[in-house]
DNA sequence: CTCCGCCTACCAA
DNA sequence: TTGGTAGGCGGAG
C-alpha cells in the first residue's frame, strides 16, 4: 500500500507538522501550513500500535532536529514508490550530521554520479520527509544557500540552530 | 520526446 | 563582484 493510512499532527515550537504513515513506516512529513492549524488530520480510532510507536519516535526526532540536535532514533521510513536515484540521494543526506553541510556536487559524487548535480537538487526538492532527512544541510557549491522547497527562511533557521554560518 | 529544476563551471563586464 | 549561459541528468507528463 502506498497511500498513507494514518495522518497525525506533531506540535512543535514551529507549529503543527503533519506526519503520514503507511503500513511500512513514516512516508511523509509536512511543514506547518501557513493557514490556520485546523485539524485536517483525521484521527481514526484504533491506530495500530506500531504506528503509535513510530509516531513517538517521529515527535522526539523532529523536536530534536528543530532544536539543532541530532535525532537519536528515527521511525522506519517508507520510500516505496520512489526511484532508486532519489533513494540513493536521501540515504546520502542522512549521513550529514547536524552542523555539517555538503554541496549538491558533493552529494552527486558520494552516490557515484558526479555529473548528476542538478538532478540531486531535484531529488532534494522531492524529499518527502524534510528535516528528518536533512536536505536543508545541502548548500550550493559556492557556499550559498541554494534552494529549499519549504522556503529559504526555514532552511536558514534550521541551519542557524545547528550553528551553521552562511 | 519535451520541458523544467534546491546546480556548476566558465567567461564577459 | 555580478550577470548570462551552456552542459548534464533525472523526473514528470
Amino acid at each position: 500500500m502506498k497511500t498513507p493510512l494514518v495522518q497525525l499532527p506533531v506540535s512543535t515550537r514551529d507549529g503543527q507538522f503533519i506526519a503520514r504513515y503507511s503500513e511500512n513506516g513514516l512516508a511523509e512529513l509536512s511543514f506547518p501550513s501557513v493557514g490556520r492549524a485546523s485539524s485536517r488530520a483525521v484521527k481514526p480510532t484504533g491506530i495500530p500500535a506500531s504506528i503509535r510507536r513510530w509516531h513517538r519516535a517521529t515527535e522526539a526526532a523532529l523536536k530534536a532536529v528543530l532544536a539543532g540536535r541530532a535525532a537519536k532514533t528515527l521511525p522506519p521510513l517508507d520510500w516505496s514508490g520512489k526511484t532508486e536515484f532519489q533513494k540513493s540521494v536521501w540515504r546520502a543526506l542522512r549521513k550529514i550530521r547536524p552542523g555539517q553541510t555538503k554541496s549538491y556536487g558533493e552529494i552527486a559524487r558520494a552516490i557515484g554520479k558526479p555529473k548528476a548535480v542538478r538532478a540531486v537538487g531535484g531529488a532534494c526538492g522531492a524529499n518527502p520527509i524534510p528535516v528528518l532527512v536533512p536536505c536543508h544541510r545541502v548548500l550550493a557549491a559556492n557556499g550559498k544557500i541554494g534552494g529549499f522547497s519549504g522556503g529559504l527562511n526555514r532552511k536558514r533557521e534550521l541551519l542557524a540552530r545547528e550553528g551553521v554560518c552562511l
